[in-house]
DNA sequence: CTGTTAGCGCATTCAA
DNA sequence: TTGAATGCGCTAACAG
């Protein structure tokens, strides 16, 4: 039942010329007649011939192909990541293949493998939550194909990476909350893989140094990035003799579970307590009661950015004058509502 | 620069066999001999083999890769689906390839064309909402390459589908309603492409019958979708002498609009009015009022659905058998909240 | 049980 | 300006 599609060998056949005449021919090659170039383009026009580009992967041994992998397109921010690195994907004429490692770290292993198999032309990632070592993203050097880290980066120094730089955002954060009154400062911070370079905190802690407040170990707790770990970190916090007015909290995931169980505790948001929050999705708008404040990262920027930096490496030509390793870092927004 | 990755050729060439042979070992294949076998696994793991993949894709004709185009991955709803796609397809040894039209009929052609041209074995499609002809997808007969639509399907015979039936969740939503004290129940529907079946508004009409309240045309308004069509459409109903209590609404995006339209304009919701909307995505929970109900459609199943009816036409030995459309229909259910 | 051969569709080097 | 020949890595039909 297989259709059976034009090929050069087809049209050759019936122009009565060679195969490579034909090739030269559709490629606008210089050195070719007028005549057998109009001819040939004709007749492949006619029978409809589309050149079969996995035997033009094979030979050229590219697929036009990156793959991104990345822990949920559940999530806005992600998803907007995902906007970014299409477009100039498809500007350059590359497409797409997306897999979410659902912050498992053996499925991204496997999505690694798949990718690899399917010889992906370069990979964009933004590690899960599990990741603590990079062995089957560093493997990929063996086979020359190179990877941007974006956003959720993996600190070590020998990778390429485009991410967000927090520390500034957090140390405003905790000024705006100052500024509004408010001496007790809370802290949610997110699993420590995340966090290893840790400006949200070294911000948080710089900035109420700044401000003469004294920190309080007790203000920063801790979740998993699960619904039970987000609501659990703010009943620890709700449980403290003091409670604290004002929390800081890891993302606006975070905050959807945080905010939603202070309503059910009957806590009066933005009175009795008030959030800010990281990622700023635009989501968050349709709340009520959305945070204060919430620090932008720029996902659509940062996965354009991955993107386009994946392309300098994988130019043969511009790849001789790249430092070994490039570490772009965007400046975050804090974005008061 | 190039590394040289092993070849079965290269483990014939030290072992002083033939190509072939190596070939057959490594397939397991039945007339092997055991010692030949070992050495040739033996060597190919030394030597870290792996097969070329855009080799074989090539010689197989196939790519074991699945195109799928969907309006866009930031309603949860679609990356719901991708979920349900992406675990049948890993499970089948396919990868996905992704890509948003953004709702534009033009991108949704040339996605189709450059999944066309990277040589997908198949695709899943949810059209966009400017899609009315599908001669873009048609075409794909004439390459062996077959296409079920999801959710958003065309309303044309010959095709494969997996959707939801609304109907009678409609007609339930208006009896909980009707049961709940409202007389005055408002539609706001969405595009009329998007809209062809009418079940969600048929089912409206019947059930208004069925409780033997006089439909009121003034009652039904539409949107295109975009926030100000949503609000707009709440602005008509709320400019109407007798204002209805109750809207039932298009999706929960247009939930997400007119909830935060009707806040803004300072309506008690659950009290002046309140809203019953499809798609029951699990983020509308996070709303301090959310819909009373809303209709679960399903996004997960209808993805894995749908991914293996792909599959069942992509299978060679079971495509005798088939129906030459099967359309799968999934019963919708309505959610209290 | 193993080797030989051909070919998938195309680009490209070498000759003419 | 064109053609012939080669090979990319692998599978499979055929032959021994």
């Amino acid at each position: 039942m297989e259709k059976k599609l034009p090929t050069i060998k087809e049209i050759a056949k019936r122009l009565n010329i060679s195969i490579s005449t034909v090739s030269r021919a559709l490629h606008d090659h210089h050195s070719i007649g007028l005549r057998t170039k109009l001819a040939v383009k004709k007749l492949a026009a006619e029978l409809n011939y589309e050149p079969n580009q996995t035997a033009i992967f094979f030979k050229q041994r590219k697929t036009f192909t990156i793959g991104v992998i990345l822990p949920n397109l559940r999530e806005e921010f992600f998803s907007s990541a995902i906007n970014g690195i299409e477009k100039t994907a498809l500007d350059n004429n590359y497409i797409v293949l997306t897999s979410q490692s659902h912050d498992d770290l053996e499925r991204e292993k496997n999505i690694v493998e798949s990718m690899k198999k399917h010889r992906v032309d370069g990979i964009l990632a933004s590690i899960s939550k599990n990741t603590t070592r990079i062995d089957h993203f560093e493997q990929l050097k063996n086979y020359d194909i190179p990877v941007v880290f974006f956003d959720r980066v993996p600190d070590v120094p020998d990778v390429h990476s485009v991410s967000c730089n927090l520390y500034h955002s957090s140390v405003e954060a905790v000024d705006f909350l100052v500024k509004k009154g408010h001496k007790r400062i809370a802290y949610i911070q997110g699993p420590s893989t995340l966090n290893i370079k840790n400006e949200r905190l070294n911000g948080y802690y710089d900035a109420l140094a700044k401000n003469s407040i004294k920190a309080d170990d007790a203000l920063v707790v801790s979740t998993d990035l699960s619904t039970d770990g987000n609501t659990g970190a703010l009943d620890k916090l709700l449980a403290l003799k003091k409670r604290p007015t004002a929390v800081i909290l890891f993302n606006d995931y975070v905050a959807l579970d945080v905010i939603h169980h202070a309503r059910q505790r009957k806590l009066a948001i933005n009175k009795d307590i008030s959030f800010v929050s990281y990622a700023n999705i635009p989501f968050m708008h349709y709340l009520e009661t959305p945070p204060v404040a919430s620090v932008e990262q720029f996902p659509y920027e940062q996965g354009a950015r991955a993107t386009e930096l994946l392309f300098k490496l994988l130019d043969p030509n511009a790849k001789q004058g790249l430092p070994p390793y490039e570490n772009i870092v965007l400046k975050s927004e804090l974005i008061i509502h």
